[in-house]
DNA sequence: AAGTGGTCTAGACCACTAT
DNA sequence: TAGTGGTCTAGACCACTTC
């Protein structure tokens, strides 16, 4: 039954997971590590590294002399900020019908910006995707992605839908494994508002990042924006030690 | 020399990431964790929640089977939007001279939003604090904070000009330990464009947040509004399991 | 094959909360 | 004072990268 990969802290996670979704601990009460130790069979390391994630997706709190509890407000997030992979996915969350429409998709010059970003000479070639992504026929998210050709590999079609980090696996194999994201708020001009389906001049939110593989070599130049009355993003914010 | 509080981990964390910034790694390149452990005459253990902070916070990134490494790209992030918690400190960091201005301090009911935010009534009373943060005569942030009335000691004189945190640590007894916060991109309206002397309809960010404390109750329903051309926000987004 | 980070164990003691 | 989470240790083995 108990098995490796998922590991057992994430098999732990999940269960402990499943549990506080389905209501069963009384008073929002999570019983004491020592207890869920020995209940499952491991030690209070792994469960106390299972804690550790639930309690950081803001799904549990804990306080120290005192037990750990369900939290509730965490809880009603529905797509966190620092975790956002799939807009495909975020739209699901939010109880939508999602579709993707690419709109473009062409190997290009790099500017000098996104040239910056990717540690790229001016001039030399990215591949350059554009996706719209709708709920029901409603736009709701424009992405535009800008990939070094060097990185691609010899595929004769690719799927220029796929999630982008689902596109660095399959056909760059590079996993993507974080982003350097800025929070940008923007009036959209006249053609993003076009493709958008608002008004010129509307406010809306946009993210400027770039996106690392596992060898912290930059692998691509992203730009969404985003309808703020169909979408809103949350975040948890905690304290540091100063 | 070795002593508790701050926590090994921390005291590690801290001269590891001296070391960082000194540029004392050949090569980007972190001793392996088992050298550390030696070296430093702590448990690998230690070592390794240490090096985990530093991972989280931008500032080393770890291969498996390859070793550990300075993360350039993430050391240039001077302020974190999942840790920022002072203004003052953000605008010293960006390298501005900071000041504040305490705009106006008053005890009021309630309105909708508000209460909804911080579980109380309608019409129940908050004290309202709303600041401005400037760098030298130049306004970047204004700030509003309801706090219910509740909660406040019998202080005669309360220093409004405190960071919110350490104002509910000194006159509310309740230690601010996170926010869930929504971010939302904005046109200013008259009154906010004159205050951060910009024009009326310039876009600009806001965050509206709810402030909790180590019991998970909600103490601070916050309101800021950023000028875009002077404070920029950024963060690190990691792939989750999934 | 050697070296590195990733996972897991069993156990000790500390710091804090509740009663 | 009993019970809880927080920190730390020493050690084992696994997964992966590099040579």
């Amino acid at each position: 039954m108990i098995t490796r990969n998922p590991s057992l802290t994430d098999q732990v996670k999940a269960h402990v997971k499943e549990q506080i979704l389905n209501d069963e601990f009384v008073g929002g009460r999570i019983p004491p590590e020592a207890t869920l130790a020995e209940e499952l069979g491991v030690s209070r390391t792994t469960i106390r590294d299972a804690l550790g994630k639930l309690e950081h997706e803001g799904a549990i709190y804990r306080k120290q002399g005192a037990g750990t509890f369900v939290n509730e407000a965490g809880l009603q997030i529905k797509s966190r900020l620092e975790e956002i992979w799939s807009y495909q996915q975020v739209l699901e969350d939010h109880g939508y019908t999602p579709s993707v429409k690419v709109l473009s998709d062409e190997i290009k010059p790099a500017n000098r910006e996104t040239a910056e970003a990717l540690g790229l000479g001016e001039g030399d070639e990215v591949l350059v995707i554009e996706k719209l992504f709708l709920e029901d026929s409603t736009p709701v998210v424009l992405t535009r992605n800008r990939i070094p050709a060097g990185l691609l590999d010899s595929s004769a079609a690719r799927r220029d839908d796929l999630p982008i980090y689902e596109y660095l696996d399959e056909y760059c194999d590079k996993r993507l494994t974080y982003y350097l994201s800025e929070i940008v708020p923007v009036a959209f001009d006249a053609d993003q508002a076009k493709r958008l389906g608002v008004k010129k001049g509307t406010v809306g939110l946009s993210f400027v990042e770039v996106g690392y593989d596992a060898d912290n070599e930059p692998v691509v130049h992203a730009t969404s924006y985003f309808r703020d009355d169909l979408l809103r993003f949350r975040m948890i914010r905690r304290r540091t030690n100063q």
